[in-house]
This record gives structure tokens, C-alpha cells and sequence, in this order.
DNA sequence: TTGTAGGCGTTATCAG
DNA sequence: CTGATAACGCCTACAA
């Protein structure tokens, strides 16, 4: 059984096709009977008509797909920025095409040419990308945003997630409770991070202007171990050392999984308690941090509204100049920071 | 700028446009001198000629675009099946538009809507659908695809996650540990699952079979709590009452992150050992279970090797005949069970 | 207020 | 082996 075309529905409801366009679009700038509208209304309605997305595609260039860029869904940030925007756009009757790249730049460069071939309306980037040039090159014909951080070498719209302003603030705060001895710890990644970059500024940041020497932070990076949740693994063996070690009273996982990976080992090792012998605190305000008791101290970026933000922005697309954006960061404390022991 | 079409090609080449369609598409039982192919060829490239998908689509009604329904991201099995397909259609040049419903058949019917006017390909479901009469409608034109549980009543292509055996597989493991006091624990949800009443019953049926009384089991359905992780924050509260009641030595999670929410509440209660004092699992094989410490005994399904079978089938599109799989399921012993308490 | 006609970029059916 | 030519279904001047 075909679908019903403008033809079928314009014959059955005994106007021209044209009526029927008029109609079905709202038109601005007609005006029809209202006996007309009826009936073509009705015609629609009975033959169960869906305008054939090509066809109109082909007419107006529009796809209302959009296409989201992403490294992995495995991080609840990404999963969780991806709902956001999921939400709106579908509010707004688009789609969501999903490039899950897994951080392999030719998986991104083959999602691209989709994109392109597609004709999507917008692209949204969730990371830094690694094409630059051809981004650049696309986004003279498909709005593009990036919503991670700013950077001066990408010519880019970017809400910025502000790294460096949640470093400072989540390092004052820990400089607050009393601790001297702070340690970063960041998990293994194959390509660049400019967030991860930022966040450690701002907590270097934080100590210099605290008047605090820069031995007061030990920045860790992981090896890569296992295959499973390569970050909370991270932070599990990260965890290890740090205890060992005993110098540092409080950890900064890269992100949520990160200090979940810390807070499980801690957990996990007999007479140390959490907050009371070690802080955790961490980034992304996920869900994970919610779900981990003791609650995970962490910060939130607004992400709802920025994600929402970078949607009308595609789809208003307001010319070519190129926006530079920073969101409000917030602490979120939660039970596994507490004052630095004695 | 505008984009090249292929009569730029063709002109280009110095040939017909037809030409150029055949050596792009390869076009089987055409026989083209190397010559003329390599002048279409390298003029494409030149032109940087992407196709147009909206006149392509015109034409073949080929999207290459697939529809995936799923409740929601927040549960990492969802997010595993979705990337497990993301990253088999990735291979075929297929794109995944996403159809998050949140539960809510609202949405599920706008999505619907919103796949059949893009035309897409296929349509995978994840979960038990809502609007089973229209989507039988639909699938008499798009293939259609479910992977979750048989239902007689479901007349569309089924792959069967075999919840009942999972069940079954599951408690017949504790029972051999001795445990004789299990408890199953459920979270709140707004809709139909079959897969937690399949469960239940191969949880039942082990039972049974193993000459128990069916008081050995005690099913608990948790009220809705908080806003974050209903699910986490199920087990949790559950976990809180079972262990006060003290009876039960073996707790099954409806999923991991239920089970997440057991482990938790277990580890943060003084002089519980896990699975010393109390063993816990549940089902879907998440990285949550990998990531817990101890870790999280649960069942896996073979998912990556379904969803490609998912995705081969819907492609291929192998007639009419509604066909109803089951796939193989796998105990994961993790660190969280144990012998019975004596 | 409504209808006619042309074209968007492909693919596919024919002749040549 | 190659090239005209006609659709696919919709939108939109322009004409009536």
C-alpha cells in the first residue's frame, strides 16, 4: 500500500495541490476559506497523509536532522548533555542523528561526510574536534557549535563549559576545609583535552592565589588498565597509590568516573573513611555522583540551558560572526569532601 | 558556495549524467571503459561531489537512516545496546536517528511519526512498545524490529532476551550457593515490562524445580523515591530493609543499577560483609557491575552479537514472516556472591 | 482566493 | 558502452 501524496489528498479534496501545500503549511501571506481548509484538512486526515520528507528536502534544503558529535556514551556527561538536547529538539519536531565517534578521528571524519551527505540543519559538537579545517570549511553551509571550551586556534561558535572557572572553584573550596596536600588525578585519553587542561590552570590557579606553594598539588595520570570503565579504573588504582602514599587528604578525580574509581577504592580500604581521612570531590555533576554514598562533591556547568541554548542557536543561525560563550559554574557539595585531617 | 551536483560531474567529465550515476554506484550489469570511469571518478573528487541525499532519497526511498527506540539513556544497558548498534550501522554507512521516549507513549507516537515521515530504513525497538497497532501498521512498510521479549500478542520480529531463563540461570546459582532465603527487588516503573515478569518467572520456576517452597522468595517493589536514580535509590531503600528484616541472604536486583543501589546500601552499612553476610546480583552485564567493588555478579545476553543480527535483519528485510529468536544467556560471577550464611 | 507549470538532483528506462 | 528523457513529490512564482 503507497502512501498518500499532495496529489491524492488535492483530487480528493477537489483542489489543486498547491491549495493543499497552502494549507498544510500555513502559509503565511494567504488567505483561503475556511470550507477550503476543511476539506483539504479532512482529505489529509483520511488518506492518513505524510509529506514525503525528500521531497521537501529536495525543495527546501532543510532536513530537520541535527547531527550531535560525541566521544563515548560511556561517560554519563556526554550521555547526559545528549539528553538535554535531546529533549529540546524533539520538542521542536527534530531529530537527533548520533555521531558517536569513540574518539577515533576517522570515525568523526566518516560521521561528517554523513552529515554533509545528509543535510543536516546543525552540528553540535560535545568535544574538541579533530578536524578543524574541514569543520570550519562546513560551517559555512551547516551552522555549527561546539559546547566544551574556548580556544582561540578553533574559529568556531563555543559555549564554553568554563573549565578553568570549576578548577578554581572546586580547589578553593577543598583550600577552604583546610587542605594543603591535593592531588589531580587524571585518567589516560588518546587525543587532546582542552577541558583537562583548563580544570588543572584553575586549580593551579586557586593555590598560587591562596598564597600555597606549588608542591601543594600532585598532578597523576593514570595508565591505562583493564578494558572495562577505563576511567573508574583509573581512579580505583589511583586511589591506591594515594593512600599509600599518605600524604595528600584530598582528590580531584578528572570526572565523575574518575572519583567514583577513587571513592570505590577508598571505600574498599580498611580504617581510611570518606571524608574523614581523604576528601573526593570530582567534576560533570552526573548521575554517578548522586548514586555513590557517600554523595560525590562535584560541579555543574548549567548544562540543561547551555545545551538548549546551543540548539536555538543552530536553528535561528544568526549570521557569520563567530560566538564565544562561557557558562555559570556551580559547586554541588556532597558528603565525600569534608575539613582536611589533622 | 554551492555544492557541485552531479551534472557539474558530468560536465566536467565529458559525459552524461547518467554515466556519472553508474560509475558512482557501481551500477551492477553496466560495463564502463577504465577510461570513462576514471575521468567521472577524478572529476568528483575535484568537485568534492557529495550526492544529494534528498534527491537520492526521492528516488530510492532509501534513507540509510535508522530509527532506535529506547526508554532512556540513564540506564547503562540501553546505552549499551546503543552503542553496540550505533557501531555496527557506523560500519555500513547507516546512520541512527534517536528515539528516546522517557517512557512516556506521548513521545513514543511523535517518534514514530517523525520515522515514518524521514522514511528511515528500519526501526529497532528496544523496550515493549506502546502503540503495538500502529507500529504493526508501519511495519507493513518499514521493517521493524523489537529486541526485548516475546509476546504472543506482539505479532512483529522479535529478538528474544530470554529473561525467563535469565531467571532462571541466576537463582539456580544461588541455590547452589546454599541460599534458600532470596529476595527479588523491583523499582517502580511507569509502563509495561515483560522482561521483569519473564524474570520473575525463571526466578520462580528455579524454585520450584529445586524442590523449595515457594516462600523462599520475597518479592519487594519499591515506592518511587527522589529525583535522581530512581533506580539506584530503589535498591538502596530496599537493601535497608532487608537488612533489617535479616532474613534473606541473597538478593537479586531487577538490574544492575538496582543491584548498584543493594551493593551500596550493603557497603555502607556497619558489619555487613558482602557476600559474606549478604550476596547480591542482578542482570544486564553494565559496566556498573564491572565497576563496583566488589563486583557485581549479573547475566548477559550475547547483545552485541543481537543487535548486528537486529540491524542484519532489518536490512535485509527477509519477507513477511514474523520471526521470533531468543539468544543465549551467560552467568557473569562477579565478587558479590557467595556461599549462604550459615 | 485558487490553479498551472516548472524545477530541485537523482535514478532508471530506453534508444542509439 | 553511452546519452536523452522521464519520473519521484513537493514548493512557489506567476497567472487567472
Amino acid at each position: 500500500m503507497k502512501r498518500a501524496t499532495s496529489k491524492d489528498v488535492a483530487k480528493l479534496a477537489g483542489v489543486s495541490q498547491t491549495t493543499v501545500s497552502f494549507v498544510l503549511n500555513n502559509t503565511p501571506g494567504i488567505s483561503l476559506s475556511d470550507e477550503t481548509r476543511r476539506k483539504v484538512l479532512d482529505a489529509a486526515h483520511e488518506l492518513n497523509y505524510i509529506p514525503n520528507s525528500f521531497a521537501k528536502g529536495l525543495k527546501t534544503s532543510r532536513s530537520k536532522l541535527l547531527g550531535v558529535f560525541l566521544p563515548t556514551l560511556s561517560n554519563p556527561f556526554y550521555q547526559k548533555l545528549l539528553q538535554y538536547i535531546e529533549n529540546y529538539t524533539a520538542e521542536l519536531s527534530y531529530n537527533i542523528m548520533l555521531c558517536c565517534t569513540y574518539r577515533s578521528a576517522e570515525r568523526e571524519k566518516s560521521y561528517l561526510d554523513l552529515c554533509v551527505e545528509h543535510q543536516v540543519d546543525g552540528i553540535i559538537y560535545l568535544f574538541t574536534p579533530n578536524w578543524v579545517k574541514q569543520l570550519t570549511q562546513i560551517s559555512h553551509n551547516i551552522p555549527v557549535i561546539l559546547i566544551s571550551e574556548k580556544s582561540e586556534n578553533i574559529p568556531l561558535n563555543t559555549i564554553s563549559l568554563n573549565g578553568y572557572q570549576c578548577g578554581k572553584l572546586l580547589t578553593n573550596y577543598l583550600i577552604q576545609l583546610g587542605h594543603k596536600n591535593i592531588a589531580y588525578v587524571l585518567s589516560p585519553v588518546t587525543s587532546v583535552s582542552l577541558t583537562r587542561q583548563m580544570r588543572l590552570e584553575g586549580i593551579k590557579d586557586a593555590i598560587k592565589d591562596a598564597g600555597l606553594s606549588e608542591d601543594c598539588l600532585e598532578v597523576i595520570t593514570t595508565n591505562s588498565t583493564g578494558q572495562y570503565n577505563l576511567e573508574a579504573n583509573s581512579g580505583f588504582s589511583a586511589m591506591h597509590s594515594i593512600l599509600n602514599e599518605g600524604k595528600n587528604t584530598a582528590v580531584i578525580g578528572v570526572n565523575d568516573l574518575v572519583s567514583f574509581g577513587l571513592l570505590s577504592k577508598a571505600l574498599n580500604t580498611p580504617n581510611i573513611r570518606v571524608p574523614d581521612d581523604i576528601s573526593i570531590c570530582g567534576f560533570d555533576n552526573t548521575y554517578l555522583a548522586h548514586m555513590s554514598h557517600p554523595t560525590l562533591t562535584t560541579v555543574e556547568y548549567c548544562t540543561e540551558s547551555l545545551c538548549r541554548l546551543a540548539v536555538d542557536m543552530l536553528l535561528s543561525n544568526n549570521g557569520s560572526a563567530v560566538l564565544k560563550l562561557s557558562g555559570e559554574v556551580q559547586l554541588i557539595i556532597g558528603e565525600s569532601t569534608g575539613p582536611a585531617r589533622t
